[in-house]
DNA sequence: CAATCTCTTGAATGATCGTTCAAATCTTGC
DNA sequence: GCAAGATTTGAACGATCATTCAAGAGATTG
């Protein structure tokens, strides 16, 4: 299997879905983009609803090396990990003039009706940042109250982070996304400062 | 100007592009469901960005009536009005197999390069919803901390709310959302609980 | 070298899309 | 009751869409 061309057409729909959506990106797009022939795609994509599977099968795959390893380089400090993630979004925001977002957020909203399989692979993507985002928790340790429950914080944060960057994007306002992210800031120090008076 | 045909098309579009996106609803499928030929719609709207320009003003003119009024029936407590507002979300999540969420924020997310009008409609329907928002945490008056800037928590409890929606309809579950608002229940609680503790 | 499998080429297809328009019908003002 | 404008009808158009397929090129294997 030639897998030089189908990852040159993952790679391609990757940056396509998530600079314009699923339903606006045409089949000709990605060719064109990607300079293959629509035999090539179809000689390994079924359709284009695969493609999108490859798409966040290529995100879910990737969420280690390509989103927490480079927002946590040179950052040890658990809390400040999330920061650093979220920060990591709000600098494609800016850069890019808020085009890009979370590619999985945008196709969640997007896809009305999707197929089992696409909606699946979003609940994973969201399952496993959510994790990443829990672990930073519980690295944490006793910085925070013991009884909290830190799946249901680390779902929180995943809610801040999907409605800042709404948010900011619809406004072209990126302090709307920093405000945001302050009251999260201002939650967690609350939380922080229970824990250091309970002990 | 015949009204009645107009408003037959923008209050079919509404449902349609809520229930199912603004791409993926086709003029043939507004002009169907609303009994209205396509010379009718096009005497009204020069194009389909037009339509959805007035199922926005729709929402924007609507959002006392149709979403502020009915959620804040019979409760008076304003903290209170606040989590009755995302119960009826919730409420429209469960009732309609989580078909329905925000159609805001879905079609913020979907529109990735808008048309002015468009993106400063979402924008507005946004800032209104905050308004409701940032009122109710106004009438809290004291209860909440001095220094709070309702503003900015208006603003993250529209983030909550956008967020949770997204997660409990990408998974299917409600008690996603459920887990979101009681953080965010939390929240608020440990705010009221500082101010009184100030007093 | 021959045979078989994998992959590429690119024109063609049918469906659906948003939109147009001329003719017909209804409404309004005089 | 007539003229002018507003609205409706519905067939038709060109563009674009996802997809197909036959033909050929390239790689692999016996």
């Amino acid at each position: 299997m030639n897998t030089a061309t189908r990852e040159k057409i993952v790679q391609t729909a990757v940056e396509l879905f998530w600079a314009k959506g699923y339903q606006s990106t045409s089949i000709s797009d990605i060719l064109s983009r990607s300079q293959v022939h629509s035999g090539s795609l179809y000689h390994f994509f079924p359709g284009k609803q695969d493609v999108l599977v490859a798409v966040l099968e290529w995100f879910r795959d990737g969420i280690e090396e390509n989103l927490f390893a480079h927002a946590w380089a040179g950052v040890d400090d658990p809390i400040e990990r999330i920061f650093s993630l979220l920060n990591g979004y709000r600098m494609h925001l800016v850069s890019s003039d808020f085009m890009y977002g979370c590619p999985i957020g945008s196709l969640a909203l997007e896809l009305h009706e999707p197929d089992p399989r696409v909606r699946e692979l979003l609940a994973v993507n969201f399952s496993n940042w959510v994790s990443g985002v829990e672990k930073c928790l519980d690295d944490a340790g006793d910085r925070l109250p013991s009884g909290t429950d830190r799946r249901a914080l680390a779902e929180f944060i995943l809610t801040i982070m999907e409605g800042a960057i709404m948010q900011a994007r619809t406004s072209r306002d990126i302090t709307l996304f920093d405000r945001n992210v302050e009251v999260l800031r201002g939650h967690l120090d609350n939380l922080m400062t229970i824990a250091r008076e309970k002990a």
